[in-house]
DNA sequence: CCGCCTAGGTTTGAATCACATACTCAACCC
DNA sequence: GGGTTGAGTATGTGATTCAAACCTAGGCGG
């Protein structure tokens, strides 16, 4: 990756050029992480996200307006039983298609900050084959549709 | 990946116990993750990492302690040519762990926040063919040391 | 061996942001 | 029309960020 010897003066790309110096514009901040995790997992109601990642009201707000302003997720409206209808956030395919940046995220802090083993485990949805966001060749890139996980402890709820 | 019905009340790991979660702990800050860009590329001496990505000195300079902290990168000597002898930064192994998070996340940058042109383009050391960072069966998962990396535009410098 | 240069920081003070707490608002049910 | 509940705003204090100035160790030229 870097040569051993000497110090490169000049990354390759600029950052103004690069794809992840402009992602990290829109996408930087800890709880705008936590959020669209939240989301990956279907978890869209303003309430539920708050008390499991225990964010301040205020912030989850401001938060979920730029997510929002930035195209990653929308305000979906829906129904609990006999309720009112409310509105909760769901992720765009633009959104969807930052779950390989969290998979890989998630991947290193169970390899690296846990005893390495993950609390979820991915199959192929097709031929239940176990999955991995990793460096490949393109031709084995699979479409996120073919994800499935499970959670290899039952959450305790 | 997400039930288009109704919200999850939970995600199905509790965020204490997902590596995604624990990782944003420790590189959670749009300038961390800057940093960690320049180091990937092997640019790893103060002046040229304020210079090129605009961090004030102050910040820089509490960023890098946090990264040696948790072990992303160590301090290194350096000669540059007859001068003294100064110090940069490298990354571990456990720093060089995220180089995938940074590429899938330049990857989806370049698709989504660009005209879809990657600046960088990743092929195989040994064969030559494309590489990405995507999801993929776990056989189909490539060791780092087999990216070799290669700037599509040449930097202008 | 004195003074300057340079990389790599540290200090300082104004401006911004985060956090907790309290408050608001708009259904819907009774 | 009173209570409840989800989804937010408003507010005051305390922590962070930023820009700019300052510091310092080592080498070098004179």
């Amino acid at each position: 990756m870097s040569n051993p010897d000497a110090f490169l003066r000049n990354a390759p790309v600029r950052p103004d050029q690069c794809g992840a110096a402009l992602a990290l514009d829109i996408v930087s901040d800890r709880w705008t992480w936590l959020i669209l995790r939240q989301l990956m997992y279907g978890v869209g109601r303003f309430a539920d996200i708050q008390d499991e990642i225990g964010i301040p009201k205020s912030v989850l707000s401001s938060r979920l307006g730029e997510i929002v302003q930035n195209g990653l997720a929308e305000k979906h409206p829906y129904r609990d039983g006999t309720a009112r209808t409310r509105h909760g956030y769901v992720l765009t395919r633009k959104g969807r298609g930052l779950v390989p940046v969290i998979l890989a995220l998630m991947h290193w802090g169970d390899t690296h900050l846990k005893d390495g083993q993950s609390a979820l485990s991915l199959t192929d949805r097709r031929t239940g084959q176990p999955l991995r966001v990793a460096l490949t060749p393109e031709a084995s890139a699979l479409p996120l549709r073919r994800l499935r996980y499970h959670p290899i402890v039952a959450p305790d709820d």
